[in-house]
DNA sequence: TGTATTTAGTTTATAATGCAAACTAGTTAA
DNA sequence: TTAACTAGTTTGCATTATAAACTAAATACA
């Protein structure tokens, strides 16, 4: 009906790359630690600080601080069933995009041959 | 290698939602009135408007002032090559990010199974 | 004729956001 | 005991998305 108006439904807090990269990443690991994090995705520290505590808002992650030997602080991140299951509804919202673009592509060619 | 650094490879002039649905809209249509446009995406005119001055910037859409019957301006705005380029490659980047994020699953779970 | 309204867009102002520099709190080294 | 490092957070800045306000021309109508 209205395909172009799908863009718009997109989770934007995944939809943004630097998020995309941490949600990515912390459904493969199932938990990670804050610099590992860091180190796979290539974003500064402030950055993730800050991104991550956007996704833990929304329930998206599990952010826990626990301490090495009771001294080095050591904060651990998770993926919460929340952000999993939005992480694939992302997914499944390109796909539709994709889809139902293709297909208007498709239609137009039709209604305007050449 | 890094896969979660794609993710900052992504053309952001595309990925931004309502930009992402103009391109799309053009791709289909080889040529669009600037009202049907906002009428297929939704956006607003102002919008419309600045969206378009940024892809036009980039030439990734040609704008052209015409007037219906010499009278009521009428604004056309087509994809140009360059931009048609820009939005294939866009969807080749998703597509490599999905790959690469499915197969560092894989691994990770393989890696630490369970 | 002149004033009001509509149309088709552009410009401006604002609010939100992404980003890295500067900061904090604790640890280890000299 | 002071300097330097670590692990992260906060702050400030620059960019951006958005809609409201504006512009310019056309039509309506009194």
């Amino acid at each position: 009906m209205m395909p172009f108006k799908e863009m718009a439904r997109l989770d934007k807090l995944i939809h943004e790359p630097a998020r995309l990269s941490i949600m990515s990443a912390l459904e493969a690991c199932s938990m990670a630690e804050f610099l590992f994090l860091q180190e796979l995705t290539g974003l500064t520290k402030g950055n993730m600080s800050s991104h991550l505590s956007k996704l833990e808002k929304a329930n998206y992650v599990l952010i826990g601080k626990s301490f090495l030997r009771k001294k080095i602080p050591q904060t651990t991140i998770q993926i919460t069933p929340t952000g999993s299951h939005a992480l694939v509804e992302y997914w499944k919202q390109i796909d539709h995009i994709r889809e139902i673009t293709k297909q208007w592509s498709q239609e137009t060619s039709i209604a305007f041959p050449g």
